[in-house]
DNA sequence: ACAGAAACAGTCCAAGCGTACGGTATTTGG
DNA sequence: CCAAATACCGTACGCTTGGACTGTTTCTGT
């Protein structure tokens, strides 16, 4: 009577069980930390048998890598849908930086810098994280240009400015957890971003 | 016969072993990154034994906190030694820049961004980041004030533009350690800095 | 139906942390 | 100078946990 009359092919079941162990992976990193996170607990998350984890992933690095991997294509959808569903007439500057900070504040952004983290002193974790690094950076840049279009002229270091200082002001924030004043800093540089746009073109 | 006409304080051997235990948690920090750094490691590396750690530090934690302490006082007062040490004759702004990048560059604010990521996750040490967090940047801010002088007028937004920006360009540079073209950003926004300071007053 | 893949379940070994204790050396205060 | 206090040493133990491994069962594709 148990009725199981769903039948996936191999490779569905791999997928679904792959991306709940990643998922639960992620999870764990975000609410636990890397140091915390161990593939027992990530295993359990995500209600597979201990055997299934070492089926997909032999060793820790090997989930970790795979997670990482995982989380920086679910950073780079989720940026280009938010990217995509801002409305035709809005401050096109404005939005920028909204999208950034909507990016850089985000859970997936501070699951992602547990992983950056731990790769600075992990050789297979870095080999993974730098491979991925260049084609985050590259489909973000791309996306900041579709959203400013072609009335600014050259974005290119305004634009290198706005997400490095976002992503320092992020984490300078993470541990307070208060923004507070520093939500002043992200009001100014919209202005600020302005008049260095106009001033070079 | 063995020489030791050395007569130090109890205060003073507490310092000196404890100094010892921290530079060596600290190391390990810096080197091994927070997850794999144990009490084991750390005592070994100080050339204590066991027991001389637990008597300064019953748990791992209270080790953390303490280091958070180390590191965050090493942070101020080499800042505070190179922001004294820029010659009166130099270009401010540009001083101001290279003094920031110094210290979000170097060693010790790694070590430091690996016990301020394990923060966010373990409620003791963000207490313990939190209360440094305060008088870190009070102690920075001024620094900066001090190397600015009074000659740009209120240049509290640019300063906050620049902590942040390099911190964040030091991230993501961490991980490929190819500053490179990274480069010419840090060059680029010593000029829009300057453009900003110059405009508002 | 049957070979192979995927998922399940139970186990082993090592390591880390914390606790405890007995003992030595050095300093301090009387 | 002597005793109490304090720092340091060294070792051992239990407990827990993390990571890796081995069989067994269930499901898929042909």
């Amino acid at each position: 009577m148990t009725a199981t009359p769903v039948r996936r092919t191999q490779e569905e079941r791999r997928a679904t069980t792959r991306a709940k162990l990643l998922d639960a992976a992620a999870a764990c990193l975000l609410e636990r930390g890397y140091a915390a996170t161990t593939v027992g607990e990530v295993q359990e998350r995500a209600g597979v048998a201990r055997g299934t984890l070492l089926h997909h992933f032999p060793t820790k690095v090997d989930l970790m890598v795979a997670a990482t991997g995982h989380v920086t294509a679910q950073r780079i959808e989720g940026f280009r849908k938010a990217a995509a569903a801002i409305p035709e007439g809005d401050d096109r500057l404005d939005a920028v930086i909204d999208l950034a900070w909507q990016d850089l504040n985000g859970p997936v952004f501070f699951t992602a810098l547990e992983l950056w983290v731990a790769a600075r002193t992990d050789a297979d974790l870095r080999a993974a994280v730098a491979a991925l690094e260049e084609e985050l950076f590259r489909s973000m840049r791309e996306s900041y240009a579709e959203v400013l279009g072609d009335s600014f002229g050259d974005a290119t270091y305004p634009i290198e400015f706005t997400i490095d200082l976002l992503t320092g002001l992020s984490i300078t924030t993470m541990v307070s957890g208060q923004l507070g004043p520093r939500q002043r800093v992200l009001d100014r540089w919209k202005k600020s971003l302005r008049m260095l746009i106009e001033e070079q073109s």
